[in-house]
DNA sequence: TTGTATGCGTTATCAT
DNA sequence: ATGATAACGCATACAA
């Protein structure tokens, strides 16, 4: 591997002026600028990216921290972060956090420690008055998918109680009065978010919440199966239920369907997030969609204008879920 | 941020043996280490990451360069993949190539730069020639999902085959004998390497194959269903369609069901990976199970063994595929 | 077992 | 506009 010194050697300038036309520094002449190229073409030099960050303390790249790697709206997500950054000529470092503690803050250590320019996290076990520090230091962040008052300018997230609104509502105007629900678990924001935007439908519509039609699962398809398993062994009486994501949603719509109900003739079901697989469902997912795609695109653009100085644009914070209407839903 | 100067200074030792415990060398006096123990701590010392990659030319991070991030295959592998690594003490450092060559080397250039200690590539679009003489530069990789015979020691793949011959069998078995197939690109290894299985068992079974019955689709959802409608509008016919993978098989089941067609009465299909999602299709997809967490494990405990000299372990190159008989075939 | 000195490949601060 | 030189923070032969 070339370095810096061979190819100032050939060209026969300095280090310095090497360095500055890898930096595009204004300010050197057209000629020399020439030879250190024609020279590094030569020798096929490569910049070495480790020493550039020990010399410059920044590198390039912005670190990632997400929950879990897989999933449709994790992957949906990291897919527009590292598209939109790849654009920008910079990079994604990636690592998972799995809702634990301890392997949260050590996944963002590793991407401070590899002195990632910035980083975007999308955390749930790390406190808000740790975040709140963090912000404190050195490496920028943003957040999603929660809203940290103290640091709201830094968040971007979805009014989730708005979506758990428009879907009780929703189920409520297609006659429905008995709604259970499948809720994510009740310590992550957005889950306890869209529940309570739940609540609110039915109590302007004068339909009082049945702690007994409430089961709390943990996002994956599993704990929807789960939850409508428990709903029927408890006796309860519904005719519809509102699930916290899509995963949730079909895992219930299959638990209902190994008890022979027809859906939505016998239930009525309804999801959140809008992943992809909701329209490859039978019946088609009826759901709330959550623009993750505009989300992830608006935080790296954030990155980009704040950290790389890259480029102009209006600041969302908060995004607004919308009902998508399909075929899970019937009227009652 | 306080530096190894600093922690000898205040230990007072050198800067030598602040960096043997730092790296946990043998030779060094219990004494001294308990002093620079209590020094790091009392100084609150992080070694630099970065300036340690510069001196030793390594990184303890292992670099994974998938074409998607999203998806269920990608997202099941890289899950593995970091969890197993993290287990070892070892970071992963995710990038996308998006199955487009000069976006897949860039991101290899990328890892390699950053002195990754080695790398797990799923890409598709870098040609054999170029893994191949990468195999002989300082960097060593393995391989998933593709077998390059110079180097098949590295490679981790599925007997493709085998999968295609096994779906195809069953449904003869079941009496179809009208068999579609929506496959993926056929310039990739594994679409091919299913087609030529496929029709394998179409001849063991006397049954020619038409190319009237073959869609070529993209692995995407939604190609499954623009399959299933090319197929229609052609008026070919046909009791079974057998997909190259889940999504497809999910999207072909959907465009069918637009037709007001039964499932598996009029029509059967039969998918391809075993995703996550399949059991909580309607009806429930029968399909090939790939052993994506098991391959991802092995491949990175490959790297554990070889990189970092950590572990023993018998290491398999060819995965098994088996057949998952759910509801979605139906006898004919 | 411990310490000294040098190198790793750049960037950045000065002069010139 | 260009060049010398000192950081950057640590690892590592080598010497002691």
């Amino acid at each position: 591997m070339a370095t810096i010194y061979e190819v100032s050697a050939l060209a026969g300038v300095s280090l310095s002026s090497v360095s500055r036309v890898l930096n595009d520094h204004e300010h050197v002449s057209k000629k020399t600028k020439e030879k250190v190229v024609a020279a590094m073409n030569e020798l096929n030099y490569r910049p070495n990216t480790i020493a550039r960050s020990l010399a410059s303390n920044r590198s390039n790249s912005v670190g990632v921290l997400v929950s879990e790697l897989h999933g449709p709206f994790f992957g949906a997500m990291l897919s527009s972060v590292e598209l939109e950054l790849r654009k920008a000529g910079k990079h994604a470092v990636i690592t998972a956090g799995h809702s634990d503690e301890e392997s949260e803050i050590n996944g963002l250590d590793f991407l401070i420690d590899r002195k990632c320019d910035a980083l975007i996290l999308l955390v749930d076990a790390i406190s808000d008055d740790y975040l709140i520090k963090l912000s404190k230091g050195n490496t920028p962040f943003v957040i999603l998918n929660r809203n940290i008052s103290e640091i709201s300018d830094h968040c971007f997230y979805l009014d989730n109680e708005l979506g758990g609104y428009l879907a009780a509502k929703y189920l409520i105007e297609q006659g429905h009065k008995e709604i259970a629900y499948i809720s994510g678990p009740l310590t992550k924001q957005d889950s306890t978010e869209r529940l309570t935007g739940h609540k609110k439908a039915l109590a302007e519509a004068n339909i009082s919440f049945k702690e007994s039609l409430l089961y709390e699962g943990d996002y994956l398809t599993k704990s929807g199966r789960d939850g409508i398993n428990y709903l029927i062994k408890h006796k309860t009486t519904f005719t519809a239920v509102a699930c916290s994501n899509d995963e949730m949603a079909s895992g219930a719509m299959r638990g209902a369907r190994d008890h022979k109900w027809l859906i939505p003739e016998q239930c009525s079901f309804i999801g959140f997030d809008n992943a992809f697989f909701t329209e490859y469902l039978y019946p088609q997912l009826t759901t709330i969609n959550f623009p993750v795609n505009d989300m992830a695109k608006m935080s790296t653009q954030w990155i980009l204008k704040n950290v790389y100085k890259q480029k102009e644009l209006d600041i969302i914070n908060m995004f607004i879920p919308e009902l998508i209407e399909r075929q899970s839903v019937k009227k009652n």
